[in-house]
DNA sequence: CGAAAATCATTAGGAAGCTAACTGTCTGCC
DNA sequence: GGCAGACAGTTAGCTTCCTAATGATTTTCG
């Protein structure tokens, strides 16, 4: 599950002593990358510690936020879609906003519906289609659970003033932005080299 | 794989507008929150793809990196173990030094060594140990990758100038600091509930 | 000394993601 | 109208992690 499997950072000088044997390596840029993974990892690890205590997963969790949102119209109406979308509904969609195939998705409503948190329903006029939305027990979970959700996460940044987190998050930023452009281009690359 | 099911963050003036309904949700605090698993997730995602392309898994680069650093006395030096600690030579060290279970190392040594980079020998001293150590292709492949790999990290944090990346590093430091103290609460609270 | 406890590696079985292949339905073109 | 191709959802089988249980060995201590 983690993305780092290192408990002990290198220290910052064991990292100049190798940057000598391999000059590709930035002391500086690998020190910030194994932060970022390994503050990234122990972060999840509280929110997924935390759902994991209420019986779902990080995946399902993630489905019923996107349901969640669907079923918010003042939210909804902030978030730019005034074109009267109304929000991931198929499990297509679900999957291409989640960042899931639709294969996992299958499997996620699967569970969800198992346990009661969302149901299917057949598309009238497309009968390709199924449309996934919250039952009332999938609303009542959520509005259980978001409170202590929110509270370890506020807790989480708690030693960051608004000034430092406006700071990390436009330098996260930079960094995401950076790796998205490097993930297009590998995947480019990728299939010029498969076809 | 990835941490964070989400495509597209909430904006911001959705989050000031859920925190109307939910007063636990702080936003400047989730921002920052999606915005390090998120950007966590990207710079995962180049250098695990960077990986595959070698044919070689996340977990397993991993036991290769700590087998390495037990191999190079220079950096050894340097890392603190002036006490003839030599690294991480059996699996159960190997598995505590990875943060994995002793059963998941015991998988990843098997594939290991089933290509031929590390080599299981059993202890002389304790006939219920094993000593693993990097086979010459091991650190063949190590030297052929690691260039790559360092060019790859470089580039992702090319963004950021010096200064930058050592905030980085200070305000997640801050972060992971809090993180790991909320972590250890919730397995101790978890281990008095579970007693 | 010798039994109980700890420790090591492994095996067995489960959860959650993936890709690839399959089934049923719709669309577009002749 | 009818068939080729695209598309929705699912299934099957793989990977990699996990927890729990097992078997062999060592350590501890009464």
């Amino acid at each position: 599950m983690p993305h780092l499997l290192l408990k002990d950072l290198p220290r910052y000088e064991c990292l100049l002593e190798a940057a000598r044997e391999f000059p590709d390596l930035d002391p500086s840029a690998m020190e910030a990358f194994l932060h970022l993974l390994r503050a990234g990892d122990e972060v999840f690890s509280v929110t997924d510690h935390n759902l994991s205590a209420h019986n779902i997963s990080h995946g399902r969790f993630g489905v019923l936020m996107l349901l969640w949102r669907s079923c918010q119209p003042r939210i909804l109406a902030l978030m730019g879609n005034d074109s009267g979308m109304v929000g991931p509904r198929t499990p297509a969609e679900l999957a291409e906003a989640a960042g899931v195939t639709r294969a996992t998705m299958t499997g996620l409503i699967d569970t969800l519906e198992r346990d009661g948190f969302v149901k299917r329903e057949p598309d009238p006029t497309d009968r390709r289609m199924m449309s996934v939305r919250l039952t009332t027990a999938g609303e009542h979970f959520l509005q259980e659970f978001l409170p202590g959700h929110f509270q370890a996460i506020t807790s989480l940044m708690s030693p960051l003033t608004e000034t430092e987190r406006k700071t990390l998050v436009h330098l996260l930023g930079k960094i995401q932005q950076q790796a998205a452009q490097v993930n297009t281009t590998i995947k480019k690359t990728a299939l010029v080299t498969a076809g």
